[in-house]
DNA sequence: ACTGGAATGTGCGCCCCGTCACATGACTCC
DNA sequence: GGAGTCATGTGACGGGGCGCACATTCCAGT
């Protein structure tokens, strides 16, 4: 198993090859991206350190459906895919580990899909905001509002006003490449509906 | 392994309870579907005959984060819970096939949300035409507006609008219970930004 | 320390489409 | 075959936020 490392802003894995390794990420984060036909770019999903890329190409052998772009310095360590797959199908428990791991994605797929759906922009950036922090407050290398813009399908200045409110309120506070919720129940506040999303 | 026939509209599988089945589709249609916090019905998948659903909770035995309804008139056949689990795992053959399936499903996941992305209505749902057709030109038990809308994040109005547009340049036509694409090089051109999106 | 590029901040006009309200048409079930 | 329910059609209105344009600030690399 070799290591590389990604400055960021570096393509990690290419829409459309067949990738050949299994990426666990050990440090960085990454972000699988796609393109609409007008060239739009799409936010799909983030690897935070200890996941991982790749494993679909690995299970089907068919071509990557994304990019995965690194959005920070990052190092990787890289399992090539024969050895992967003898790993896999020799050791049925090495299966199940992949299996609930596949469910998983599922599942976290299917929440940023409801996230999608919420009506105002607010509230899709607040739900982002608290599926990235998970339980902690603090979130390192904080994706950019560009990065964040196009995971919750909205436009980098919308984001950049939306921060602006949470900062002036005291929700929300950047520290240099971190982002630190202080008030976690105002956004699940908005989540909900319980508080009414401002105006402007 | 039993059978079971749902009718329109009735509850497959409960969003929050771990389902003891695992369902394959065998005639009809299926729908996941989840609801937003403030009540907003939202469109995850459809299942058609050939497809199945709840291996989710078989793989991971988390409860569903979903509901499965039946869109159409459908039958299931439903193969309980460790009888499945005792398949998968004593036989390395179906672990592989089940990852494949789970790894389809990923993508298509994936697929999804890249027609959420586009700007325009109009174009999603051209989109989603297309993604339900697939190669063929027919789609029988065709789902109504209101089910296609969630699908696409939009309302059940826009989508009707849309119909109207698209039937009044015979580009599709509904035929009972089933729609027929006319002119699928038209949906293409307008998915792929050729042809512009209409006005109104 | 400089400097160029990236990231963030901000005003403004326009238009898409969500929502409400209601009409019409289609199916099902007595 | 009538009645009630569900699906589809359609107009009017209003606002959210996208897109454009530009200013400012941050930061990495020499």
């Amino acid at each position: 198993m070799q290591e590389r490392a990604f400055a960021r802003r570096e393509i990690v894995a290419s829409q459309g090859e067949t990738s050949s390794f299994l990426g666990f990420l050990l440090e960085g984060r990454l972000q699988g991206v796609d393109f609409t036909v007008d060239g739009r770019e799409v936010g799909l999903y983030f690897v935070e350190p200890g996941g991982y890329y790749g494993e679909l190409a690995i299970i089907d052998g068919k071509p990557g459906a994304e990019f995965v772009i690194a959005l920070a310095k990052s190092r990787v360590a890289l399992l090539p895919r024969e050895h992967a797959r003898k790993l896999i199908f020799a050791n049925p428990h090495i299966a199940e580990v992949l299996l609930l791991n596949l469910a998983e994605r599922v599942r976290s797929g299917t929440a940023q899909r409801t996230i999608l759906s919420l009506p105002n922009v607010f509230q899709r950036l607040c739900a982002q905001l608290l599926l990235l922090g998970g339980n902690a407050s603090l979130i390192p290398h904080a994706p950019t509002h560009q990065e964040l813009a196009i995971m919750i399908n909205t436009s980098r200045e919308t984001v950049t006003r939306s921060f602006q409110l949470l900062q002036s309120q005291n929700i929300l506070q950047r520290d240099g490449n971190s982002l630190k919720i202080i008030d976690k129940r105002y956004l699940d506040g908005i989540l909900n509906g319980d508080i009414p999303p401002p105006k402007t």
